[in-house]
Formats: structure tokens, C-alpha cells, sequence
DNA sequence: CTATAAACCTGCTGGC
DNA sequence: TGCCAGCAGGTTTATA
């Protein structure tokens, strides 16, 4: 599924390809898709305009457009941004959006569960479209001092926290288990319980499950894929997750799952003790 | 503040 | 072999 490592991948393929390209023409297959504005002023502002950069806050995709506008993109579940080089006629399976370039290339934005959604707002409004979410995991600011801030207090389960998108930003299900099995810290500890050591070595698993990932190119465990439509192989270097009944790779014993925050949650119950 | 559940969707799996 | 219930999970909204 796409989290903070697949968006941030497909952010910087999508840098490096398209920025300098004009939108030319936007095809909207499944209305659905389009959170703000309507449909049809959605695909009337955004005609036109050339992309000027591409970032990433959270799991949300941020195409900077001329005229001051930000096209936000959330793939959710199943949403996937790939690139269609000029003369390519052939229409994917699940095709949502179809935004064409100025030069014969077009992005196909394709969602079978159709959860991913698309705004468009201009530069002023993107503060408060975005203003809930906690810290990038991956910026100087998050450091084991801020992290014990965020858990100072608070009696919920640590991978209930970690899913919390106002806490800390960008982390889901597969990377929380990974960096919770890193830093050997049982999912349904009470985060305020955690002591400094704890702490620290949870704020360094999170910041190195997120790099590899990245590096890999993000996980594709369901239908994640990055620009140019190729998988992830960051699966490859997942030690927990999906790993129900296998041997611990740290000491044989085997996966646990359980259920947290309505989420199917893995754990090592010798490595991870409550 | 916290927990829980339902809703949004559809492909896939497992049981019978 | 074929059918179908149930599962998967990011986010929002409602309820307790």
C-alpha cells in the first residue's frame, strides 16, 4: 500500500520526468476520484498549466502547477501514478484520471478500489488542506526529544500512535510493524510508557525502515508500482510483516499476529514483550 | 483523550 | 469446479 516510502519514490521519479511539462488535456474517467473542486472546474483550472515541481507531504502527493496551484494526490489503497510515453495508445485496467502532456506523454492515474483522491487548491489554501498532519519522519525536526513529546502522555497502544497521521506523518501498517520489530517494542505498549533508550532506538528504526524502503523503490506487497509501472522490491528486506507463523529472523521464534487499531499487526512475542 | 465500528470499494482467498 | 462470505487497509465520520 502506499505510505510515506512508496509516495516519496514515486515523487521524486516524477521530478525527475515531468516537471517543465504542460497539462494539455485532463480526462476524467471516474469523477469519484476528484475531492475538490467539482469534477469540471477541477480539469478546467488545471488545463494549461505547466508542472513546476513535485513533493511529498505525508502520504500525499504535492504537483506544484504555474499559476500558483497544488494538485494533491492521495492514492489511499490501490492508487497508482504512471507515466505513458507519447504514442502509447494502449488504456490500463482501473484508469481514474488521465492527465495529457504537451509534448504526446500523458500520467494515468489508475485506482481498482477507487479510494485515492485528487484536489486542487491554490498555493494559499494548501496550508490548511494540509495543516492536520504531525511531522515528517524524515525531516531534521524529528529527533528521539520530539518523539517523546508526541508520546508524553498519551495511553494509547505505540502502533495505534504511529498510525495516527496528526501524530507523526506518513507511516502505515507495513512500515509501524517494521520499525516497531526493529526497534524491539512490543505494538501494544502504552506509548507514554516507553523510556528514553526505547524511545531512541524507535525514532532511528522508523527513519531506517522509511530509507530503505525509499531505496527499494517502496513495497509491493498489493498493487503498488512506481512510474514507470515497475514494482517495488522492498518486500525482499521486510523482516515481520506478512510473516504470520515464519521463523523470527532474529531468533527463530515464530511471527505473531494480532489485531491492533483494526489492523492486522505482526510481532516477534520473544524479541517484543509487553 | 480513547476506543470501536461503519463506510468507502473491489480483487483475492479460503471454505464448503 | 464453482460459489460466496469474508478479508485486506487509509481515512473520515459517527458513536460511546
Amino acid at each position: 500500500m502506499p505510505e510515506l516510502a512508496e509516495v516519496e519514490y514515486v515523487a521524486r521519479q516524477m521530478r525527475a520526468t515531468v516537471v517543465g511539462a504542460r497539462i494539455v488535456r485532463v480526462d476524467i474517467q471516474w469523477p469519484g476520484t476528484i475531492a475538490h473542486p467539482p469534477p469540471a472546474d477541477f480539469a478546467e483550472q488545471i488545463v494549461g498549466r505547466t508542472i513546476l515541481g513535485v513533493d511529498r507531504r505525508a502520504k500525499v502527493l504535492l504537483i506544484a502547477l504555474s499559476g500558483d496551484r497544488v494538485l494533491t494526490v492521495h492514492r489511499r489503497m490501490s492508487g497508482n501514478l504512471e507515466l505513458a510515453e507519447a504514442g502509447e495508445t494502449r488504456i490500463p485496467l482501473y484508469l481514474r484520471v488521465t492527465f495529457a502532456l504537451d509534448d504526446g506523454r500523458a500520467i494515468h492515474y489508475t485506482d481498482p478500489r477507487k479510494f485515492g483522491r485528487m484536489a486542487l487548491w491554490s498555493a494559499a489554501e494548501l496550508p490548511t488542506a494540509l495543516a492536520a498532519f504531525g511531522p515528517e519522519p524524515l525531516s531534521p525536526e524529528f529527533t528521539a526529544e520530539r518523539l517523546g513529546a508526541i508520546l508524553h502522555g498519551r495511553g494509547r497502544a505505540i502502533k495505534a500512535l504511529l498510525l495516527d497521521q496528526t501524530a507523526i506523518a506518513g507511516l502505515g501498517n507495513i512500515y509501524a510493524d517494521e520499525a516497531l520489530f526493529q526497534a524491539m517494542i512490543h505494538p501494544l505498549r502504552s506509548a507514554d510508557s516507553l523510556d528514553a533508550d526505547e524511545i531512541r532506538r524507535l525514532r532511528d528504526a522508523i527513519v531506517a525502515v522509511l530509507h530503505t524502503g525509499i531505496v527499494h523503490g517502496g513495497t509491493t506487497f498489493g498493487r503498488h508500482r512506481g512510474f514507470f509501472g515497475e514494482v517495488g522490491t522492498n518486500l525482499d528486506h521486510l523482516q515481520i510483516y506478512q510473516r504470520t507463523g515464519q521463523p523470527c529472523v532474529r531468533c527463530g521464534t515464530p511471527v505473531a499476529r494480532i489485531i491492533v487499531a483494526q489492523r492486522g499487526t505482526h510481532f516477534c512475542p520473544e524479541c517484543q514483550v509487553l
